[in-house]
RNA sequence: GCGAUCGUAGCUCAGUUGGUUAGAGCGCCGGUUUGUGGUACCGGAGGUCGGGGGUUCGAGACCCCUCGAUCGCCCCA
């Protein structure tokens, strides 16, 4: 590399190769789910007035005043690149009139972005896939979208992770747990870690997951939610997780899951590696692989009236990280042309082909040898050879990589004849992949069948 | 913001207590074969050893600074 080609920017990533594809694999997985649950596509913009985060989050976080990418317009706007979706969704909910679709299910993907310092699983710019129910009080909308996410997470073939749920109950409930907490870690106070003695002032709950041994000590009998739900509050949970055992969704209480921000109620979850699994080892210290929770009191500091929600979202990079290599798609057909007249030829055969919906490449590097060689390590299945002998008598000759089966077919049929032996190749390139899978055996078996 | 580890070819990495012209595998290009891939053999290109300064007769190696990467802490929307 040259020293003066300019770097990319710490924490940003380009991504290539066996990466990509199982990237690709996250998103298209994520929307055909997301279709499944009749969650709608909606676009956003990727930055936003910093107030929009700021007021929704909290100015004095450390979120808000550290770890935005934040920056003045040459209006003199501080803007912000966003740092999640959801403050932006709730924005346009608001300024939109968004209301009227209530209650509204959203889905959507993309780059966000945090100034933060770059580690595994953790960019400064990254990816993630979204989802969100506003306007929705009832405990279905959190049933309904942990279910999706659930069935996400299968229909992407990870497995070790499992959803930790827990409550946070309404405002008076999470108050007096808050306080119970202080009251409980104060009389320790001279013996936690000097971070949770911090914690103590600025956000007592984050206590009960710090990692440090000198903390861990005093967790077990640290007062529990529970202790402080109101009876409304209880009741939620209870037709929340009871929805969960409905809908065949797995779950664990976690009674010390919490959130970092004020404007979470009641549910809060996270999906997050089991201890010891291959994806706790892919995954390092960044250990949940989706989260959310219901944030009921966020659209309000937004200026709109109350209005509950709740949402997810999941990092891409974290989720393929689980996925392991994903095939690209096959290429049915290299084009080698031999001399001018092939090339032109060419052009037209791969055009021609593609139309009927086959995946073409065309060989134009190299003496045939290369061009051969090409087409092999491209995977593809046939190889389509076009010199000036095929194309006086109009006639293509078609060589099958896999066998060296090699024959001759007119241009009139070459496009139904290539149809038909892909048609085959996809069928035993299924099977084999199938069959090594050990297909869809061992699958449980659905709650719906105890009705 | 803090800490640890690491920067040698496009990639993965060797490089002895500091010693002559910095190596290997893979990849790339060419050839054995000018119309036939996978294998084999032969040849070739490609490096200011991240950058700057210092110690030394001599630095890829030792010291300082700096930039970058990785992993962790803090934070976690």
């Amino acid at each position: 590399m040259s020293k003066n080609t300019p770097k990319a920017i710490r924490g940003t990533q380009d991504i290539f190769g066996a990466d990509a594809e199982s990237f690709a694999f996250v998103v298209e997985t994520f929307e055909r789910v997301r279709k499944l649950y009749r969650f709608r596509r909606v676009e956003m913009p990727v930055f936003e007035k910093t107030e929009v985060f700021s007021r929704a989050i909290g100015e004095t976080t450390d979120v808000v005043s550290k770890e935005m990418y934040s920056f003045e317009d040459r209006g003199g706007d501080s803007l912000t690149l966003r740092p999640e979706f959801t403050a932006g969704i709730a924005r346009a909910y608001l300024t939109n009139g968004w209301q009227q679709h209530a209650p509204l299910k959203v889905a959507t993907h993309g780059p966000l972005f945090r100034y933060e310092r770059p580690q595994k699983g953790r960019y400064r710019q990254f990816h993630q896939i979204d989802a969100e129910i506003i306007g929705a009080a009832e405990p279905q909308a959190d049933v309904e979208l942990l279910a999706m996410a659930d069935q996400l997470l299968r229909e992407l073939g990870i497995e070790g992770v499992t959803l930790n749920l827990n409550t946070l109950g309404d405002v008076a409930s999470r108050e007096a747990w808050r306080a119970g907490l202080i009251e409980y870690f104060s009389k320790v106070r001279g013996d936690l870690s000097e971070d949770s003695q911090e914690r103590l002032e600025k956000n007592p709950l984050r206590i009960l997951d710090s990692k440090d041994p000198r903390d861990k000590a005093f967790l077990a009998d640290a007062p529990k939610i529970d202790e402080f739900l109101s009876d409304e509050a209880l009741a939620f949970f209870e037709n929340v997780t009871s929805g969960l055992d409905a809908a065949g969704v797995k779950w664990t209480r976690a009674e010390s899951l919490v959130r970092g921000l004020d404007y979470y109620r009641h549910t809060a979850f996270e999906f997050i590696p089991d201890e010891g699994s291959a994806a706790a080892d892919a995954l390092g210290a960044q250990s949940t692989v989706l989260g959310g929770g219901r944030y009921d009191g966020l659209i309000e500091s937004l200026g709109g009236s109350v209005t509950p929600a709740v949402g997810w979202a999941a990092g891409i990079e974290r989720l393929a990280m689980l996925v392991g290599e994903k095939e690209a798609a096959p290429l049915h057909a290299s084009i080698v042309p031999i001399g001018e007249n092939g090339a032109k030829v060419a052009a037209s055969l791969a055009s021609f082909l593609r139309m009927h919906d086959l995946s073409v490449d065309v060989a134009f590097r190299g003496n045939m040898k290369k061009r051969m060689t090409r087409a092999n390590d491209a995977g593809a299945f046939f190889a389509l050879i076009l010199g000036d002998d095929e194309i006086a008598s109009r006639k293509v000759a078609v060589k099958n990589l896999r066998t060296g089966d090699q024959s001759l077919c007119s241009f009139d049929d070459v496009a139904v004849v290539l149809s038909e032996a892909v048609e085959g190749e996809e069928m035993a390139r299924v099977a084999r992949k199938f069959r090594g899978s050990g297909g869809f055996a061992g699958k449980e078996r659905h709650p719906f069948s105890n009705y």
